[in-house]
RNA sequence: GGCGCUAUCGUCUAAUGGUCAGGACAACAGAUUUUCAAUCUGUCAAUCCGGGUUCGAUUCCCGGUAGCGCUACCA
């Protein structure tokens, strides 16, 4: 064994259902672990049940990698290896070690296992409570105690960092390193992810798998910061974390012990805590597609055609208002999801929260009431926002003009909610919503001044 | 049942043989605002229980209790 060997660790899933936010999070501190000492992460697919295993769902968890940005240095599939399972069968077969009775058997020593876990100390087993216990369904299909093993030792594993619920299968697999007269790896047992009812989280639970949490609209740094925070943590009071910084500070000592609830509001914050990081840029590509999900937008393709000097022809890519097929322009888009920054917790609100720009509201007219106002009086305030908007010229309907002259009347109320309130519900028909300044710019003269109306007549 | 693991505010956690047991999320209140959000200020809130060791234990030891995990020809 050299001095230092090179850190390698694996994450080793079956492909047996989605990518669960507990395996993610297991996979982020193996990468933080690998990346932190110059060592190589590897990712083993563990699909020798083939009745179980399914490519979609390996799929979903090479996407979930990707998408956390854990880049594997190395890959294997288990279905691609019997032949050296095969081989250490035979081997631990012919030296009475196991035995075949319908399947293949690991003859148990009996004897006290202990190893030292990098997170809880030591732990001691004794192995004869557990009983034999088997290897492989024949020659050709290993089974997981006995797969494990021989990968790890074979892709030369340093360090096995994995979920509290192996524990119990750390004795049977030292076993087996003895049998074959190999060094075990050394391990750390990381503690589960819990809900609410401070169980094991699972479907009941809710959301689990991380493609949902992706779709929901979480944003993958707010993800990793979260999951990174559950159950770690850098001793001191700093809890925002890039993955890079994380890498930086990551260490095993500084692991909890007990499990920890998977608090949606601590996520919930951390993903308001990135959303308002992004640029306008960046937040409107990533809104977009939620936006053409709840049917707002439309995305439409167009090709145009340039002289070949400057490359032919060239897709182009337009977005049109669902409801009145005008074309929304990308600066316009980017107008109402920078008003609407502050106000998103994750992506997915964002169609609930906009539609108001999209199409025309419905709302009840009681909602356009201030405070004690009379009808009549509403009307009134109605019209008066109408006859100043109507006098703006098409280019001053901007946010700081309309403010101007809307606040030097909105004053003269002495409560300025009496004027700004239905103009705000008039435009939005919500009793939240950005002001009615910001609303106006974006809707422009017309339809402006359209909604307003339309406000005074359901009024009167 | 057996075996194993764990135990600090509601939640995630910090700390140490001596601290007013700290921070964050949530909650609540106030300021601000046309509303919401954001922001600022403040409030509430914890060492599972019982023994020991010690001048002193949340911390170390023992015993309970509780919770969780495993207990497959799944991984």
């Amino acid at each position: 064994m050299p001095k230092n060997p090179k850190i390698r660790v694996r994450f080793a899933p079956s492909p047996t259902g989605l990518f669960h936010v507990g395996s993610a999070r297991t996979t982020l501190f193996n990468y933080l672990f690998a990346k932190k000492n110059q060592g190589s992460f590897i990712l083993r697919i563990e699909d020798t049940d083939k009745e179980r295993s399914k490519k979609e769902f390996e799929k979903d968890i090479m996407d979930g990698l990707e998408w956390l940005g854990l880049q594997w240095d190395e890959l294997y599939y288990q279905s691609k290896r019997t032949k050296i399972y095969e081989k250490y069968l035979g081997q631990l077969l012919d030296s009475g070690k196991a035995y075949k009775r319908n399947i293949i058997w690991f003859k148990n020593p009996n004897k006290k296992v202990v190893f030292n876990d990098l997170i809880r100390g030591g732990i001691e087993t004794d192995s004869s409570v557990l009983g034999d216990f088997s290897l492989a369904k024949d020659l050709k299909t290993p089974l997981y105690n006995f797969a494990a093993v021989i990968d790890d030792h074979e892709m030369k594993i340093t360090h096995v960092i994995r979920g509290e619920d192996h524990i119990s299968n750390t004795p049977k697999q030292i076993l087996i390193y003895e049998a074959l007269g190999w060094q075990p790896p050394q391990f750390a047992h990381l503690p589960l992810i819990l809900g609410p009812d401070k169980s094991k989280l699972s479907k009941r639970h809710g959301a689990v798998s991380l493609t949902e949490y992706q779709e929901q609209g979480y944003l993958s740094e707010a993800m990793v910061n979260f999951m990174a925070l559950l159950g770690w943590n850098p001793g001191d009071d700093k809890e925002i974390f890039s993955l890079e910084k994380l890498i930086k500070e990551f260490s095993l000592e500084k692991i909890q012990k007990g499990g920890a609830i998977f608090n949606i509001e601590k996520l919930d914050w951390f993903n308001k805590h990135y959303i308002r990081q992004k640029s306008t840029d960046e937040l409107t590509t990533l809104c977009v597609p939620y936006l053409v999900e709840s049917g707002l937008i439309k995305p439409v393709f167009s090709t145009k055609q340039y002289p070949p000097a400057y490359g032919g022809y060239v897709l182009e890519q337009k977005y049109l208002i669902a409801k009145t097929k005008e074309e929304i322009s990308g600066e316009k888009l980017k107008k109402i999801i920078s008003l609407e920054r502050e106000r998103i917790k994750s992506l997915s609100e964002v169609g609930d929260l906009t539609e108001f720009f999209f199409k025309e509201p419905k709302y009840k007219a009681s909602l356009l009431k201030w405070k004690d106002m009379t009808k009549k009086e509403i009307v009134e305030s109605l019209d008066l926002s109408l006859s100043i908007l109507c006098d703006v010229k098409d280019g001053n309907f901007k946010i700081e003009k309309l403010k101007e002259i809307l606040m030097k009347t909105a004053e003269k109320f002495g409560d300025r909610g009496k004027l700004l309130w239905p103009l705000r519900v008039a435009l939005s028909g919500r009793d939240k919503s950005p002001g009615p300044f910001e609303i106006a710019e974006i809707l422009g003269k017309e339809k402006t001044l359209k909604r307003i109306k339309k406000a005074i007549s359901t009024t009167s």
